[in-house]
DNA sequence: TGGGGTGTT
DNA sequence: AACACCC
């Protein structure tokens, strides 16, 4: 019943795996706490696999008909994933059992507690009883955990733009382009890495193929499972992940092989041994898709294993399931599975709960209430986007044989006015309001006029959308059409139910007209706001008084050291995190005309309540109902105003107009990376990056819109101008008072690249560079700022030249991965107009051809390790996207738009979207 | 007394 | 809103 549904790896598997865990390199000799580990990846010989005629054939003619198992798919499986990341969070636990508990259950435990006897899903009790030496840490705040497998799935989407996350530790990537691009450069080895299963190394027909399946998959999983060793090995190098790996034709196949061996290695099916792969599962529930209910109605049919289901009768069994059900069971338990990887998005909720013994009065339910609204909200401001909807959920507690559907929940629209302004200033704010909200729906759950008993409660985010570009300013605008349509979506069939609920104050009401259709799709053009910042840099959360700014000085010269932390941090130009320029100007003034007691009842922030404050507010504002809004709303107006100053029509007075930096928006804000550099916030960085950060979105929203051929006039690039952009750069460097002429230099220079990259579209690679640069430029690393830019004024004129070639020290080109010293990584030649993309090329020395972006001086003045990395990000890059650019290049078709789940980066649609 | 997610009905 | 599935 327990979902340890770990099906037995053979015999001389488990004695392996016991004895020759290896937490080190896959692919050589590693030590591992003093112990020589011995490397567990064999290599196989590849028997039938002398076709280089085979090979091209495959590759034109794949994705034609006729071929049997054309894709590549590869399955990654973290080894006891809370576990790890909690011994690289405390490495004194490594050496000890540990387990990882949340509340009287121990979820999951690491090997050396396995070994044990202790398993996943055990109780505390049982486990410590097993194991008295077991040492316990929670598992209960999976902040820690997230953040890593975002970083995983991140890591992941430089190998292939179709990475399908599972839960938080298993990933689908299909190679298959990869693979291809390996078998027609020939850049791969007559050698299958890792274990073959059924062939495996005691295997006695280890040498015979036996009815060799004709189709060429046979070469392109032995690639596959060239690119699953390098993938885990980078993954063990950068961020310390010890992982095992499936290699087969299709996603069920590859996740069910990845299970033979463990921990730590990998494993390739071939469909010649598929059959057998099936047979040794011992039930059907062992399937993924087979679930607790499918299996008890299989077995009242007689059913428990996948052999039963596959001599069983469709008709038959289409009767018990229904056909849908049927035909995918069926179908699975046969090997067959023809379910794509789906690229995964921004998650699409987002949710926190808490179980207890017994919660039975209303305060105490507030009181938790208001705590999971509270980190749950802090959650939100990382992410940047903003709810539509919020549901709660409550467990109550019933006697006995209550099955596992005893949750109950209710949902209701949340006025977007609730999260305007939304910053970590208005956090509380918002928290009060949502607690108001979140408790009107708990009384649609719990009588609170009689006794009750809950065991948890749930609070959920749901329908996140980007913040919108329209600010309160034109909220209310009769032509504003995203209101209108707010107002007549979402009421559901139900329609006395899930009505907006406010915290009573609120004079919208839904009506109740049908609902349009296109929503989204008008969000998507609208909702334009969203910005491309850097994960390593922190939020401004206080109006600037000039104290912040003046510790930023010092900031920047204290932040030289992560340089360091730079290799920590992965290049992957995707991590990138939003930032959202919902400035406040600094309240020095009054608003004049206005009641300061009622900005203080709304808990507008002055900074100091002696002081007057004032304000210009425009003429066709009415400060009276100015002054009557919520802090929140009132700040944001001021940054509509404050934007205005730039076009001339208002000006604010006072020294400080700065916009202030608040919310990082989505995009990823799930990388690990920020939580391994300095914690320190950088206000000044802050602000030069701002002013990047908004090109870069400026850019972004060109391009997504290009692609996605919603193309609506008023985000054409011309409006986000570049002499406008320079602008608020210039008022944002003269607020902070710090920057050198160098930097300012530097991002403008910048900026001139960037609208040549929109411009020309087609260059991945430097469009991943230019975002490289805002890493850097946040980084405070000066080096890395300038490593990109220094061929900035002459990019535009040296089309033509040749690119830099530098002689890279032997250990710092390739880490002496021989495999790899013959590549080099070059410009091409490009026609006229074209921007230039790196390519492969084969080369005799030991010699790294660079971008032309890039200064070799500066590059070479990089520490090795860096070096390193930035060279595998090259050539990782080029190499998985190589193939893409080309048919970009060819505009062949509009592909591009397929995801629909979130509105994605740049890097996104070059990467993740296809 | 587990803490998350996804998609479909 | 519940239920199915996944980790
Ligand atoms: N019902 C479950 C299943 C899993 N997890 C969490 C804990 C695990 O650490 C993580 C990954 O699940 P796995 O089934 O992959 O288990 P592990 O990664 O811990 O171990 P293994 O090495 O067997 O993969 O998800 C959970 O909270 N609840
Ligand atoms: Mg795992």
């Amino acid at each position: 019943m327990d979902s340890s549904d770990e099906f037995n790896s053979p015999e001389y598997g488990s004695d392996i795996d016991v004895e020759d865990e290896d937490w080190g390199k896959p692919t050589s000799c590693s030590y591992s706490d003093g112990q020589i580990q011995i490397p567990v990846t064999s290599t196989h010989a590849l028997q039938q696999c002398n076709e280089s005629r085979s090979i091209k054939t495959a590759s034109s003619d794949r994705g034609s008909a006729g071929i049997e198992h054309p894709r590549t798919i590869l399955h990654i499986d973290i080894d006891c994933f809370y576990a790890q990341v909690e011994m690289i969070r405390n490495p004194e636990l490594k050496d000890k059992p540990l387990g990882i508990q949340q509340k009287y259950l121990m979820v999951t435990c690491n090997y050396k507690a396995r070994e044990l006897g202790v398993t996943k899903m055990m109780s505390v009790k049982d486990a410590k009883e097993k194991c008295p030496n077991l040492v316990l840490v929670s598992g209960e705040d999976l902040t820690h955990y997230r953040q890593m497998s975002y970083q995983i799935s991140e890591f992941l989407t430089r190998y292939s733009s179709e990475v399908e996350r599972l839960g938080f530790d298993e990933n689908f990537i299909d190679i298959t382009d990869m693979v291809q691009q390996r078998i027609h450069l020939g850049n791969y080895i007559p050698e299958i890495k890792g274990h073959i299963y059924g062939r495996d190394d005691f295997s006695v027909s280890k040498d015979l193929s036996p009815e060799s399946c004709i189709c060429g998959c046979h070469t392109r999983l032995a690639v596959g499972s060239q690119i699953a060793d390098d993938i885990r090995d980078s993954l063990f190098q950068e961020l310390g992940i010890t992982c095992c790996g499936g290699i087969s034709y299709n996603k069920l196949l590859s996740k069910l092989v990845a299970g033979t061996h463990k921990p730590n290695q990998q494993t390739t099916l071939f469909p010649e041994q598929t059959q057998e792969l099936l047979k040794s599962l011992k039930h059907v529930r062992q399937i993924p898709g087979v679930g607790w209910n499918t299996c008890k109605i299989l077995e009242a049919m007689g059913i428990t294993t996948v052999r039963d289901v596959q001599s069983a009768l469709l008709e038959n069994l289409e009767k018990e399931l229904g056909k849908p059900l049927a035909v995918t069971v069926k179908k699975l338990c046969d090997g067959i599975d023809d379910t794509p990887v789906h690229p995964y998005g921004l998650p699409q909720t987002m949710s926190d709960e808490d179980s207890f013994r017994k919660l039975s009065s209303v305060s105490e339910a507030k009181e938790k209430i208001r705590e999971l609204l509270h980190s749950l909200l802090k959650r939100l401001l990382e992410d940047g986007r903003v709810p539509r909807t919020f549901r709660l959920t409550v467990r109550k507690f019933q006697t006995g044989m209550n099955k596992y559907t005893c949750r109950e929940s209710r949902q209701c629209p949340v006025v977007p006015s609730v999260f305007f302004g939304f910053s970590s200033d208005t956090l509380n704010q918002v928290c009060n309001q949502m607690e108001k909200i979140a408790m009107n729906l708990f009384t649609k759950l719990v009588d609170t006029n009689q006794p009750f008993h809950l065991t948890l409660i749930n609070v959920a985010f749901a329908k996140l959308e980007q913040k919108s570009k329209i600010s309160i300013a034109n909220y209310f605008s009769p032509t504003n059409q995203k209101r209108k349509e707010f107002e007549e979506k979402d009421e559901e069939p139900n329609a006395k139910r899930d009505r907006l609920d406010t915290d009573g104050d609120d004079h919208i009401r839904i009506s109740q007209e049908k609902k349009p259709a296109g929503l989204l799709k008008w969000f998507r053009t609208n909702f334009t706001s969203k910005d491309i910042g850097n994960n390593n840099t922190k939020v401004l959360d206080t109006v600037g008084d000039g104290g912040d700014i003046h510790r930023s000085q010092k900031s920047v010269v204290d932040n030289k050291p992560q340089l360091h932390q730079f290799n920590k941090t992965r290049l992957s130009a995707s991590c990138f995190k939003n930032y959202q320029t919902t400035g406040v100007a600094s309240l020095e003034k009054v608003f004049e005309g206005t009641s300061v007691q009622s900005m203080k009842n709304n808990g507008l922030q002055t900074g100091s309540d002696k002081h007057s404050y004032t304000i210009n507010l425009p003429r066709e504002v009415d400060q009276s109902v100015f002054s009557e809004l919520p802090a929140s709303i009132q700040q944001e107006l001021i940054q509509s105003f404050s934007k205005e100053t730039q076009t001339g029509q208002i000006k604010c007075n006072g020294k400080n107009g700065i916009l202030q930096q608040t919310s990082p928006a989505s995009e990823i804000t799930y990388a690990y990376k920020r939580q391994t550099l300095s914690g320190k916030s950088n206000p000044s960085s802050n602000c030069r990056v701002t002013g990047i950060s908004r090109k870069i979105i400026d850019s972004r929203t060109f391009i997504n819109n290009k692609l996605d051929q919603g193309f609506t006039e008023q985000n054409t690039l011309h409006s986000y101008s570049s002499s406008s952009v320079q602008e608020t750069l210039k008022n944002e460097q003269t607020d902070c008072t710090i920057q050198s002429c160098n930097e300012i230099e530097g991002v403008t220079h910048i900026e001139k690249q960037l609208v040549t990259v929109c411009n020309c579209l087609h260059s991945c690679v430097q469009v991943e560079q230019q975002i490289s640069l805002i890493d850097a430029c946040t980084h405070n690393n000066q080096s890395l700022h300038n490593l990109y830019s220094s061929t900035g004024e002459s990019d535009q004129n040296n089309c033509g030249k040749q690119s830099g070639m530098v002689k890279c020290s032997e250990e710092n080109a390739f880490g002496g991965d021989n495999k790899y010293l013959k590549q080099t990584i070059c410009i091409e030649d490009d026609p006229p107009g074209e921007t230039q993309k790196p390519q492969l090329r084969i080369s005799p020395e030991k010699h790294l051809e660079i971008p032309l972006d890039v200064d070799k001086e500066i590059f070479l003045s990089l520490p090795p390790d860096i070096q390193k990395e930035i060279i595998q990000d090259w050539k990782i890059r080029s190499e998985s996207h190589a193939i893409k650019i080309d048919v970009n290049a060819n505009s062949t078709n509009g592909k591009m738009s397929k995801s629909t789940k979130a509105s994605k980066g740049i890097l996104s649609y070059f990467s993740n979207a296809e």
